[in-house]
DNA sequence: AATAAAACATGACAAATGTAATGTTTCCAA
DNA sequence: TTGGAAACATTACATTTGTCATGTTTTATT
């Protein structure tokens, strides 16, 4: 869920720092992958951050000075074009790594903006203390290229998506990834846990948002889907990953 | 150059193998950054194929069990969809490194195809010995992780020029690219090493060969290009790349 | 509850790109 | 050198998607 466990309006400062392990950390195979003694010490070089609607993690062109973690919530990365057009690339999620990337060496810039989608809270680190950790944990090393092998394989795939299909295949499979990576489970279908706009899902097939509109009002019609934006139900998976493939 | 040197019709067995360093080892980064012990040990754990015209490196959906390095000439990655359209998502030149990444990993298969544009030679290692390698030498293990952090970004780049850019701005930040990348000063221009059909370029860009062919058609007849496939030449470097960012 | 802002919606029209059919040129291998 | 394949080319037309304009509904905020 975009929205974290309610709590009163003035937030009180973040959990954690107590004596026993902060809710949510065992999500992040990174950390999990480091003995007990080492994850405590990154954990100790790492500062969690609370962000809300409205604001950036960091923005495209800005210097890169940390590496990141999703902890809480979902982020969107997302470039624009000179003319301000807007695409997003990936959606991030608990356990979601940024900047563990290229963009992370010698003093590079973000290749793009992460900006949150509802709360969420981040954790981050000082680029030489991450690197310092991965030259001493062939582990952590290994998992990493892991993770970036699996995003890169996404990425192109996304390309080829982009590349080949119709945007109304595209847009189902955008929904059949949502379902699957998000989704929970309800009497009538899978409900999405990101809040989504139309204008959300068009940046992300590279559509405009009229279009989207349109094929989701199609996709309704056809009993596909049903709702919208914080409450966006699929109908029908089977139909959808059909279309997707079609 | 996709063309190796000229030689007698049947090919002599692949060169190296004499006492010296084989050529054109030293333009891949990988190997420079091992101690020459190690590159030694790797080198004695990798062997040389070459391709040809017609064959293919490996297919999409095979089993990965190697990683591989481009010695020699060019390498394009392919999927294609299930109705036969193909896309093609990078093209390799030697020094880059391919199935190093995710897809490595604990038996799975490749997501693309890889096969050789015009002559290559390949460098190949069991992915055992590949991941042995790297938790033996962080030097080598951070190298990867910068170099498919610096794939990532491409692919993400190409996934927003896919989504937000017509189709000349694409053929246009094609050959701005390949000029940039692989290109030959000329008298008139730079010339593209790479044999490039209109139909590879079309593949590249996500667009038809016929609409491929018309853009060119009417790049040539603003002397911005001439000539077609393994003579392609890039006139005007500067009103092509105004053009892409349009 | 009132109000403003954001999201959703729809229609008419324009532009970009794909499709199909067909012909010419270039390249390569027998 | 020559015949066949691949690449290049062009036309007419269909389809998809974008653009613009306008209006309604939903959501968030005071």
């Amino acid at each position: 869920m975009s929205k974290l466990p309610k709590k009163s309006p003035k937030q009180p400062p973040a959990e954690q720092s107590g004596s026993d392990v902060p809710v949510g950390l065992n999500q992040i195979p990174l950390l999990q992958i480091l003995s007990a003694q080492d994850r405590q010490k990154v954990l100790g070089e790492m500062t969690e951050t609370r962000y809300g609607k409205g604001q950036y993690i960091f923005r495209e062109g800005d210097p890169t000075e940390y590496f990141h973690i999703v902890k809480e919530g979902s982020v969107k990365c997302v470039k624009s074009s000179l003319d301000g057009k807007e695409c997003t690339l990936k959606v991030l999620m608990p356990g979601d790594l940024f900047c563990c990337d290229a963009s992370a060496f010698d003093g590079a810039s973000h290749p793009g903006t992460a900006q949150p989608m509802g709360d969420v809270s981040v954790l981050r680190m000082k680029n030489d203390a991450y690197f310092k950790m991965l030259r001493a944990n062939p582990d952590a090393a290994m998992e990493v290229i892991r993770y970036l092998g699996n995003r890169l394989n996404e990425a192109q795939e996304k390309a080829k998506v982009l590349a080949l299909d119709r945007a109304d295949q595209r847009l189902a499979a955008l929904l059949v990834n949502l379902a699957e990576r998000s989704g929970i489970k309800e009497p009538n279908g899978i409900r999405v846990s990101v809040r989504l706009t139309r204008q959300d899902m068009a940046n992300m097939v590279g559509v405009t948002t009229e279009t989207a509109i349109r094929i989701m009002a199609r996709f309704k019609k056809d009993r596909l889907v049903s709702g919208t934006a914080a409450r966006l139900v699929i109908r029908d998976l089977l139909k959808l990953k059909l279309l997707a493939s079609t």
